[in-house]
DNA sequence: TATATTAGTAAGTGTTTACTTACCTGGAGG
DNA sequence: CCTCCAGGTAAGTAAACACTTACTAATATA
């Protein structure tokens, strides 16, 4: 019985949309593709027209995503740096609801980061190096500027500031949700922020209100 | 061919302790029980002679973990806060070093967790929860004497400090390994506590070197 | 309308998996 | 020193797995 007949590309991208959910769910070995076929309502040999195996199948979920992550992450990292506030709260916030609309996103990073998968790289890339390189050059301006502390290690303050809004998201939305159902994003992003600057610009920049 | 005769309980942790470091690398689906065996040196059988399934043996890794983590940290973190700066780096640098000494902890803890086993739960109530908890006591504490800002919430402060240490630690460990080489544990708990305590503090309290 | 191409399926295949059975054997306690 | 049980094994088993084969049927286009 055909089903249901679908142009190729189309079928692909069917095919993988489903297989994201599962996989980010329980990640690549607790998944069949009878499963995936079932969840795509499709004949499980009809994978295989369109992919040449499981592993490719998850290759390409993994590089969908990766281009995704970078697609949104990116213009905000890169946009020049009037105010460091404003940039801070503005990179998390698109983070924050980036992750928020997609959790599978997370876990997809962290399934495939865990078991060094090489499509992990290009994402933690993104994410923990290039981001990392531009607070930090942010960071360094703002402290030729004399506004921010000449004992400030650059490199080391980006990674805490990335870490607490990295670690918050991780929290909230994947592993311990149910603990911590009732934190509101902004309030945690603007705290965070304050902090963070309060902690590294001179006495006369930090005053704040 | 009987290979070595163990005691009961001493063959279940030798059993256990090679289980643990498979299911740290790739997780629980990845690794066969065959393999298991081959680690353990002993025939596949003797596993089940010690274990009713594949399941249970999982569950006796994680459970030892999970009480191996809360004895290892709980002590610190229970201890009375005399000052602020020495109690965060003690317990920074308390958390740091048993992750390095033993990083399949850390895997095991993602793995477990992305899957929501209901072991995960447990020790993520021992860092997630319990120690947040303890965190922001100590912070309320020092908001009461006026050492830090009566405009700081002691909640979010708490996650915020707590996520740069945690986060550092998955990136330097697992994830981020390779990129991550360069950098030195004390030098980056100094500077993220000392970037913490200067954004909370009051002007006076602030005062440092 | 005939044809080529491609999407789709039913029913497999060999292999691997977690787990079992039936049988040994080392060694402590009576 | 013999007994018996717990620790150990070789050789399975049924089920589940990723993947294939051989075929059917849409549809675009000549």
């Amino acid at each position: 019985m055909t089903r249901q007949r679908l142009a190729g590309e189309k079928r692909r991208e069917q095919i993988i949309s489903k297989a994201v959910a599962l996989f980010a769910e329980r990640g690549f070995a607790e998944v069949t593709t009878r499963e995936i076929a079932r969840s795509a309502k499709i004949n499980e040999a009809t994978i295989y027209k369109h992919f040449s195996s499981k592993e490719e199948l998850y290759d390409d979920v993994l590089k969908y995503y990766s281009s995704k992550i970078r697609d949104r992450l990116e213009p905000v990292v890169s946009e020049p740096c009037r105010d460091l506030r404003e940039k801070l709260v503005l990179m998390a916030g698109n983070f924050s609801k980036f992750i928020k609309q997609d959790p599978n996103i997370m876990r997809l990073m962290l399934y495939s980061g865990l078991q060094n998968h090489p499509f992990a790289e290009s994402y933690f890339r993104s994410i923990g190096v290039d981001i990392l390189k531009e607070l930090q050059s942010n960071i360094n301006s703002a402290k030729e500027s004399g506004r921010v502390r000449q004992d400030v290690d650059a490199y080391y303050a980006a990674i805490s500031i990335l870490g607490m809004i990295i670690h918050y998201n991780l929290a909230r939305n994947l592993i311990l949700k149910k603990f911590f159902s009732d934190l509101d994003d902004e309030k945690f992003i603007e705290h965070s922020v304050d902090i963070f600057l309060n902690g590294i610009l001179t006495r006369s920049e930090g005053e704040r209100e």
